[in-house]
DNA sequence: TTTTAGCACTCGTTAATAAGGAGTGCTAAC
DNA sequence: GTTAGCACTCCTTATTAACGAGTGCTAAAA
């Protein structure tokens, strides 16, 4: 059974998560009961964080010095005590000029995006795109460069681009790989781009043999158009503000965090699509190198569907009132944003 | 009239360079003595040493310090002492491992190779492609989504792919900008991009104008397909190795380095094609930022044409030689590697 | 019973001092 | 011209001491 914290308990955990956010020191009793909104001497808070750290909310650096929140402190604080915090007229201003701002591609959109989270908070911002499961096939194109080489591009009912580069086996002509294109529009066009192959290789092998005159290269053309990795674009920005955390002047666990930031695959890992916004707090994260951050993210979407994620790094001493408002906030603009770039049918 | 260095202080001042690169610390007189290609004693070597200092190719950080090479010293070795460097028969494989590889784009090639340069020389490497000024358009093609919107898809001739997505104003129909872009593409092709813009407002006006039937409309359509600042890719990988240096040991300096790398306008500029190898020096590269760094780079090329730059950043206290070495290689490799990627003509 | 004042104690931080040593510049001898 | 020898500089490291923020406990006050 959980024994419930009491209200003076609350009060000043509140109080002590509060104080370290702010100046990343540990919090010494005094320093709580010269606070106006706590009337209790320093004792007697002396005996509450005694309490506190027993009940594993609280820890202590060393013998003679403050408290500081453990993870499970920021746990509670997050959950329970954080009030949402009113956005500064300036803040939701940066915001709003991804509105006013005119773009020409998702990429622009979401580099601004980075820019303007990073900005406002002062941590790292991290912005990705998912390449969505499901996202349907608008149209392939395939355009010969040479007798060997073409480009091959994909465009998703998103507006999303892949493009490639692909040899052409000698005897393709070009008239039959626009022949091969039409049809493959005619036939492919809604589809879901992970069922392509399948749906190429199970139904329409016996029409293309039918329609080209050279079949296999044909084939293997197509091979290498829909060998895809669709990775997951990622973008940041603010990759050196945890250098101004005082908690991160050291080298050793700059580079750490860094490394792990230079690694997408291990980013796109921890960027799930999500409903709702997502705290991770520490170890929450399972990642060693992060162990000392938080994550804060949120998942934006257009037509419904999820199309990419925003997110802050931070220090697990992160001012979660602030950021929070402002991912949240962001990725709701930026879904209404998104859905109005893509006007009416995605 | 600058005097000549005699043999002797040239043996010294290779033998400090090359000391200090290795140890990261003042070389001193005895140092020196001990090493099996000098045979004079300490004491001359002192006084060789006053004399390469007050020349300006030493700095001592105090009194009783040995010597580093100032920038003027690390120059002069660059210039005159370094002897090329045989690269090792593991480092050659890795780099031809680019050429085992399988790719479908420009960009997975590009991101290997910086994974390949950092991964060989343990500093931070860089690589951009140039938006070449003269790229030919090979291909347009505008593909709506919905009503309202459509992307927009330009090829050039060297397989480079640009996408964005484009509003269509209203009443402009399916089949009108199907006749459009076939249209451009018997017109266009061939031109370098900068000159389309020209081309379409000095020439075809007046076609377009009687071909189409909504052509006030079509005209806003590709005055928004053109309006392009072509950005130029980086590709950065290691960007955390120059804080394993013992100089770079302090967050400040690497935020500003970082920062520095962060920042792409500031990145290309100092990335412009050019012919052959190019070695910048600390102030050389004329930014405070990285004023303590060198920065190694060479242009590879399409068909003679740059379309690339690779580089290696690192502290002025690099490895000049075997850093050149791989540079030089590299950017060589992959100038041939591209050219059997488009075979042929590009 | 709860709260608070008081005080001894802990322990990290800072400053001051000293010892050690790498390296120099100069002088005088080779 | 070269080199051995030596006094001198000054950075680095270790040691010690003073300081002070903060605690935990005890005993008195509410």
């Amino acid at each position: 059974m959980k024994k419930l914290l009491s209200t003076r308990q609350i009060q000043i955990l509140n109080a002590i998560v509060d104080n370290y956010i702010r100046h990343a020191e540990p919090v010494g009793s005094r320093t709580i009961s010269k606070r106006e909104d706590v009337s209790f001497s320093s004792a007697t808070i002396r005996n509450e964080m005694a309490d506190l750290e027993e009940l594993g909310f609280l820890e202590q650096p060393h013998t003679s010095a403050g408290r500081i929140p453990s993870q499970k402190g920021y746990r509670y604080y997050v959950d329970h005590l954080l009030k949402p915090i009113q956005l500064d007229h300036s803040d939701v201003q940066s915001m709003r000029q991804l509105f006013a701002d005119k773009y020409y591609a998702f990429e622009q959109i979401t580099q601004q995006t980075a820019a303007i989270l990073s900005g406002l908070t002062n941590y790292t911002s991290i912005v990705l795109g998912h390449e969505v499961k499901d996202a349907k096939l608008k149209h392939i194109q395939i355009i010969p460069l040479n007798a060997t080489t073409a480009v091959a591009i994909i465009v998703t009912q998103t507006g999303k681009v892949q493009n490639k580069t692909i040899h052409v086996p000698e005897g393709v002509s070009i008239h039959e790989i626009e022949k091969l294109v039409n049809f493959l529009n005619y036939k492919l066009a809604g589809l879901p781009l992970h069922e392509l192959r399948m749906h190429i290789q199970k139904e329409l092998m016996e029409e293309l043999q039918r329609l080209l005159e050279n079949y296999e290269m044909a084939i293997e053309l197509l091979e290498n158009t829909f060998i895809s990795e669709p990775e997951e674009k990622v973008f940041l920005k603010g990759t050196t503000n945890i250098m101004m955390q005082p908690e991160f002047r050291d080298v050793e666990k700059v580079k750490e965090i860094l490394d792990f930031l230079e690694k997408n695959e291990l980013l796109t890992k921890h960027f799930h699509p999500s409903n709702g916004l997502q705290v991770k707090i520490g170890t929450e994260n399972r990642e060693d190198a992060i162990s000392h951050c938080s994550i804060i993210s949120a998942t934006f979407h257009v037509d419904g569907k999820p199309v990419g994620t925003i997110g802050i790094l931070g220090p697990t001493r992160m001012e979660y009132g602030k950021v929070i408002s402002i991912v949240d906030f962001l990725s709701k603009d930026l879904s209404m944003l998104l859905d109005r770039f893509y006007k009416g049918e995605g």
